[in-house]
DNA sequence: AATGCTATGCTTAGGTT
DNA sequence: AAACCTAAGCATAGCAT
């Protein structure tokens, strides 16, 4: 039995053109990213969310240990946020200014969270409109101008609650950031369903994954 | 001068119950993750987001190359998910069902898209009601019942396309993704501003980065 | 406290099965 | 192809400054 083995080489830091090898590569490192994601939560404590889109179209993600809490404190503390990337493969890392970085941040959950007030608004509104068809009043199907006496009252009070919320949010223009309160949509690990445990893998002695 | 190094040492998986170690080994596993993820990006042309919520409560995340593009990428295409998570500390790595966790990470994305629309019929109306303003107009002060002929004529005018919006929303029900088009928020890594490019610091030769 | 050092442990490129 | 093997390369724990 020959060896002929050379052990790790090192690369050149550019996309892997071979596909075959950019396939094998993607998937050990997607691997060894999200152990040491894995790790550092463990050490540390740290919570991380991790989402991968392959060169291959599918996606990978990571969440620990559940993102509505990692929502719910981001959206009600002051942070710090550092990005880090490698610009124009001119072997040199930059730093993206924190300030940037969390107004970049604050607008995505700012954005999830501002939608479910606009969820909640809207559930009322079209439960109130359903209502009134189980009754079987049909003013909503009409055009306003053939309404009668009694339809257009239907309309304008069911009309009064949408313009007092339109002009509220006048004063309140951009800023719904902060006050709401209920439920955020939520996302990520979550301990109480989809968990397959992998009973032949052991974390000490080596690991797989199907990538599926 | 005496070398008492001893090297890197393995230690055990577990918290780190040591404050000032906790906080090393954060910072520098930390930069580590993201080191890694900059080469996926770079190797495999993949596409990452991460966001760490560190013990002591600071946020820190890597985007690349833009999230606006991750988001239209996720919420048109059909895809695979795979989480991996240490469970209850007992050494073992668990696999999250790909379906439940495609659902979770929709969901999310699904209310960013929804809300963009919002966003831009709240704009329309907003619009519309300053317009009254400048115009003179105070109808939109008053409450609905104190209104003259003219002014109840101009809040259903104004009111007619938002009956419209309401009742199309009943057909579309809650799958309002996959057919808006237009502009989605985004955040993340942008090349157009933020970046500071650490001229000292030599990607072969060692990093280092403030915390800030 | 943040950075530098370095021996050791861990990751992984390329090959083999 | 998918899992295994091996040694070179890389990350980092503990210490020093």
């Amino acid at each position: 039995m020959v060896k002929t083995n050379k052990g790790r080489r090192r690369i050149e830091m550019k996309k892997i053109t071979n596909k075959a090898n950019l396939q094998i590569s993607f998937s050990k490192r997607r691997f060894g990213l999200f152990k040491k994601a894995t790790e550092l939560c463990t050490l540390s404590g740290a919570e991380i969310l991790i989402i991968v889109f392959s060169p291959g179209g599918k996606v990978f993600s990571f969440g620990h240990p559940e993102v509505k809490d990692l929502i719910d404190r981001f959206t009600n503390g002051d942070h710090n946020s550092v990005f880090l990337h490698q610009h124009n493969n001119n072997q040199q890392l930059v730093e993206v200014r924190p300030d940037r970085n969390i107004q970049c941040l604050n607008k995505i959950l700012t954005e999830v969270h501002a939608h479910h007030e606009y969820e909640i608004n809207k559930t009322k509104s079209l439960e109130s409109l359903r209502e009134s068809k189980e009754n079987g009043e049909n003013w909503y199907e009409k055009d306003v101008k053939e309404l009668d006496m009694n339809e257009t009252n239907n309309l304008i009070c069911a009309l009064q609650g949408m313009k007092e919320k339109l002009i509220s949010e006048i004063s309140h223009n951009q800023n719904y950031l902060g006050e709401s309160s209920g439920h955020i949509p939520s996302f990520g690990y979550n301990n109480s369903e989809g968990i397959v445990p992998r009973s032949s893998m052991n974390y000490m002695s080596g690991y797989n994954f199907n990538q599926s």
